[in-house]
DNA sequence: CTGCAAACACCGACGACCCT
DNA sequence: AGGGTCGTCGGTGTTTGCAG
């Protein structure tokens, strides 16, 4: 299962724009069926047989508090592959019953400050099946000349595209799949889509079939280590005594961190700071969280939760979201859906 | 005029993406 | 690997619109 979320900005087709109306977006999805004659191919969380105008008045209505410029909707493609659009006859209602689920799932991904759960009647949004897939021209088969742009691809394409508004159904919350991962875990809920169609249909994925995480390369941890303890000795030899760093401490927070690059960010903070003659008190803080002030003080374990805050932001930091696709990169990583 | 809420503007702290 | 740029979130403060 390969689910993806549409970036209006890099997709090139403007029909995915989605800072006004969702009427340009419709107008495309609705092509497809329009051509078998057929109306009101959309459905959602309750209805079947919605009409791209009933939809478009749904998502059009459900944007009070967003700027002009921002999203008012985000696009969602949901493919199976081959095998498992075959393990489910290529059954357009199966993939709608499960859509449903995978919106309710998508509802449930977000992490609300307050601890408040989302469900499928806090989000609108609808869907649409399609069958037929074409080449686009930025495929390998038309490059080769073996097709044109435009060309039906052979074999099973069956896919649904959603779209799902940016704003809660009460229109008091944002909500944006493409924002922070502690707010929308996207890879968390790609992959629990995946999960949900193994679990509903009873199928197997094969490896090529599922969200992949990349592994860290360990191997470069010891030339790392050596890089830091460097750049913490030159920092300690110009600052004074108090803000002086324990290299191993600083060598346990980059273990922790992942290597990344907030750990990278705020060591060259930490060392600009010191040459500029006015050193970070709190540089332990700062590596560690990122944040060169302290959480709010709020209750005993503040410490605590920054560390299991700097522990979840790590959590499938090296993992890619895009790389489900055979090909590699992000621009072919689109190859294998057109649109 | 006051009071209130929506809209807007701005800011710090990031993550995603791009490039070298 | 690591720097630069951009956009988002969410907080705070300010402006605007409008009823009373």
């Amino acid at each position: 299962m390969y689910v993806k979320l549409i970036n209006p900005a890099t997709h090139g087709q403007a029909a995915y724009n989605n800072s006004g109306s969702s009427a340009q977006t419709l107008n495309y999805l609705k092509q497809e069926t329009g051509k078998d004659g057929q109306e009101a191919a959309f459905f959602n969380s309750e209805e079947d047989g919605l009409s791209a105008a009933e939809l478009m008045a749904d998502i059009d209505s459900n944007v009070k508090g967003l700027r002009a410029e921002d999203a008012k909707f985000y696009s969602l493609v949901l493919s199976p592959s081959e095998a498992e659009l075959a393990h489910i006859d290529n059954d357009g209602e199966k993939l709608k019953d499960y859509t449903r689920k995978v919106m309710e799932q998508y509802a449930q991904n977000f992490q609300l400050k307050d601890g408040k759960q989302l469900g499928s009647e806090d989000i609108v949004w609808g869907a649409t099946v399609h069958q037929e897939r074409s080449y686009r021209g930025t495929d390998p088969e038309v490059a080769a000349g073996n097709a044109k742009v435009g060309d039906q691809r052979p074999g099973l394409q069956t896919h649904v595209h959603v779209i799902v508004s940016a704003r809660d159904a009460g229109q008091k919350i944002s909500l944006n799949p493409a924002g922070r991962r502690n707010r929308f875990d996207l890879m968390k809920w790609q992959a629990g889509a995946g999960k949900q169609f193994e679990k509903q249909f009873g199928y197997t994925a094969q490896a090529h079939e599922k969200l992949r995480p990349k592994q860290r390369d360990a191997s470069r941890d010891a030339a790392r280590a050596v890089k830091i303890a460097e750049r913490v000795g030159g920092i300690n030899g110009r600052v004074g005594k108090e803000q002086r760093l324990d290299p191993a401490r600083v060598q346990q927070i980059a273990e922790g961190r992942q290597y990344d690059k907030t750990f990278y960010r705020m060591l060259s903070r930490v060392e600009e700071r010191s040459k500029s003659g006015s050193p970070i008190d709190n540089a332990y803080h700062l590596l560690s969280t990122g944040k060169e002030r302290p959480e709010p003080q709020r209750s005993a374990s503040t410490v605590l939760q920054a560390v299991q805050q700097a522990v979840r932001s790590n959590t499938g930091r090296d993992e890619q979201t895009e790389n489900i696709a055979e090909k590699k990169g992000r621009r072919s990583a689109e190859l294998d859906i057109e649109m």
